[in-house]
RNA sequence: GCUGACGUAGCUCAGUCGGUAGAGCACCUGCAUGGUAAGCAGGAGGUCCCGAGUUCAAAUCUCGGCGUCAGCUCCA
């Protein structure tokens, strides 16, 4: 018969499978097919279809299928290991995969080597994964034998009608959708990652299993350069980079809180000043509200239902008080606080003020995850006629601020969650609102079912960081139902009231998690503007600390963060240190320098040095900053020119 | 919150069998006056997370608490 393989046409006999299909078309190391959107094991015999992709590792599918293989293999030689496991569910991830199992045994990472050693003797005996479709009766009968309690109860959940297959290995048989690799040779360099609690079917209420982590190449190379992806990851965890730094730190007596140590403060004063530039420029009001409020507020608000488990409620005087989580009620009280027109909208109220919210201990993660922490926040009123002006608006400061950092970023929609308030027809309209205005951007967009704010549907942004990770930041959210809960109005052309709109939006979402993202973003390597010390005068010997002091006080009469380094050390040691502490640019001075009033610049990263002026760097290095740039130097050759 | 691991000098970590603690870096002092990623020598630095218990004796063993880490759950 005739397929279309890979976009080629090519002559198969009949009853041919999708390996054979493989070879025909000279890949090697296919791992499985793929046919009208369907992942095809290629054991199968090919079914009558118009044309089929091989799927080899670069192929994500083709990942998927050989992790979900290597899961099956781990679980193997973990059976073997501790014949007492019981196994629940193995899937592939993102970047490798897991088996969750229960055993007697703890499992600890010393346990690794010898189950990683099973996997490889797994590999080596190279295995024909063989798929059988049982009856029902046959798969209970089957693992009840076995004592795979957990898979019985996956049985029982599954429908009357669904197919159920089982996938054999040697002399291990597990319940499987699939797909699956064709034998276990394949899975050639293995290596185990964690091992964590997880609780079966995600239900907190029930037991928790051991989960382990793994991840899996066709070669030993492939794991080589992942491993390194993973201690690159490490190497730029803003957790570690912020003690090396001197950014930030944590202290027990504040779990979820950062003390900003004075390094990191000039970097968080310079997003919030930055945040605080673009949006002036788009009519935005900074405003100043209370961050403790009475219940009365909250019950307003609806944050006493839904959000109070949330929440720091305090005692004083017999009363109980409640730190704000955020800023929307206390936006809107003083929205309602005067007449409004319709000429006063939209009123876009900014704030950067101190929010505060009760996170379970497990979940906190350095920056990342805090319970005190400052949004980039804004509160939008405005008349339904301004909605889509309004959300585009948004969607072009979102544009600006993150094109500064030289982010790309990923969009998604958000609609009415089950707990909801409000009336339905009034959520269908906004969210039709929020995808028209991103259709109107040309920003493609993800929709979430049922993923939305209780009060209303959201746009989240999700930036996409230098490895390639993603981190939701942006939200916009329409709401209809604030308004209508603090009683808004405006008067409108007839004289009449109406209700205004509101939009909730943040752009960085929080400053601290944003700072943390571009932490590891920039490896800690921040752009002129940010580094907390932009330049470092280093003479070369004590002699030349007279004119390495002028040089600074020079620079920091401009209003550049200067440092100098004038300790008994040589040069090559300070070098060394200003490079760690990624300072963007170093100055060297020594007899030459002193003698013609120049500085010897060394960007940093970079071996090459070059000789200026002072005036000339200085005033390179001043309209570097001011112009927020992100790469280092431009300024500089066009200088030296 | 849950499961597991961990908590020793400012940082990274070692500490055997239960016998009162160590290294490197950083810091301080001295020598060296130096030209683009670590000069040499010396010194100081400890509530071994906190609290109980076992023991003649606890960094070490047991229990409880706090915190951190990996994950789960949660995340307007």
């Amino acid at each position: 018969m005739q397929v279309r393989i890979d976009g080629k046409e090519i002559e198969l006999p009949a009853h041919a499978s999708y390996a054979d299909a493989a070879r025909a078309a000279g890949v090697q190391d296919a791992l499985a097919a793929r046919s009208g959107g369907e992942i095809r094991e290629l054991a199968r015999p090919l079914a009558d279809e118009g044309g089929i992709e091989v799927l080899t590792f670069a192929d994500p599918d083709g990942r998927m299928v050989f992790h979900h293989t290597s899961t099956h293999v781990m679980a193997q030689a973990v059976r073997r290991i501790y014949p007492d496991v019981r196994l629940a569910i193995g899937p592939a991830d993102a970047d490798g995969f897991f088996y969750d199992m229960e055993l007697s045994h703890q499992l600890v990472p010393e346990d690794f080597a010898a189950i990683e050693a099973e996997m490889a003797k797994i590999a080596a005996e190279n295995y024909p994964v063989v798929r059988e479709v049982i009856s029902r009766q046959a798969a209970i009968e089957l693992f009840s034998s076995l004592g795979e309690t957990y898979k019985l109860e996956i049985i029982q959940r599954l429908p009357e009608d669904a197919q159920i297959s089982i996938y054999r290995q040697g002399e291990f048989v597990d319940l499987c959708r699939g797909p699956h690799l064709a034998s276990t040779g394949p899975v050639q360099a293995v290596k185990l990652l964690s091992v964590a609690g997880a609780y079966w079917a995600g239900d907190e209420s029930r037991s928790m299993l051991q989960r382990v982590y793994g991840t899996s190449f066709p070669s030993a190379a492939g794991l080589e350069a992942h491993l390194s992806m993973l201690e690159e990851a490490k190497r730029r965890d803003h957790r570690r980079l912020g003690r090396e730094l001197e950014l930030f730190t944590f202290h027990d007596v504040a779990p979820g809180f950062a003390f900003w140590q004075p390094n990191g403060t000039i970097v968080y004063h310079e997003l919030e000043e930055f945040s605080r530039e673009v949006q002036a420029r788009y009519g935005y009001q900074e405003v100043m509200t209370p961050w403790i409020f009475r219940p009365d507020l909250w019950q307003t608000s609806g944050h006493w239902g839904h959000y109070k488990q949330n929440m720091f409620v305090v005692e004083s005087e017999d009363e109980v008080v409640a730190l704000k989580p955020m800023n929307c009620p206390g936006h809107c009280l003083m929205y309602s606080e005067t007449v409004r027109s319709y000429r006063d909208l939209p009123i876009k109220f900014a704030e950067y003020g101190p929010l505060s919210r009760f996170e379970r201990s497990g979940t906190l993660h350095g920056l990342l995850r805090v319970r005190g922490f400052h949004q980039d926040d804004a509160h939008i009123f405005l008349r339904e006629d301004q909605i889509g002006s309004g959300i585009a608006e948004v969607l072009e400061i979102i544009g600006v601020i993150y094109g500064t950092f030289g982010l790309q970023y990923r969009v998604e929609l958000s609609t009415r969650p089950e707990e909801f308030l409000g009336e339905i027809e009034l959520w269908n309209r906004a969210e039709a609102e929020l995808g028209a205005a991103l259709d109107r951007a040309g920003l493609p967009y993800r929709v979430n079912e049922g993923d939305g704010a209780f009060y209303g549907p959201k746009v989240d942004v999700h930036v996409i960081d230098a490895l390639g990770r993603n981190w939701q930041c942006a939200t916009v959210q329409l709401d209809f139902q604030f308004p209508l809960r603090f009683d808004l109005e405006y008067r409108d052309q007839d004289g009449k009231a109406k209700r205004p709109v509101m939009v909730h939006r943040a752009i960085f979402g929080s400053i601290e998690r944003f700072l943390g993202i571009l932490v590891e973003h920039f490896a800690g390597a921040f752009p002129t503007w940010l580094a907390p010390q932009q330049t470092r005068v280093l003479p070369v010997a004590d002699r030349h600390a007279a004119y390495a002091q002028q040089v600074a006080a020079g620079l920091r009469a401009l209003g550049l963060r200067v440092g100098s380094d004038l300790r008994d050390e040589k040069l090559g040691y300070k070098i060394r240190q200003a490079q760690t502490d990624k300072v963007p640019y170093l100055l060297v001075v020594g007899d030459r320098e002193a003698a013609e009033g120049s500085v010897s610049v060394r960007a940093r990263g970079e071996q090459a040095s070059r000789t200026l002026p002072q005036a000339v760097f200085a005033q390179a290095l001043q309209h570097e900053a001011r112009g927020r740039a992100l790469a280092l130097g431009a300024h500089l050759v066009e200088a030296e020119a």
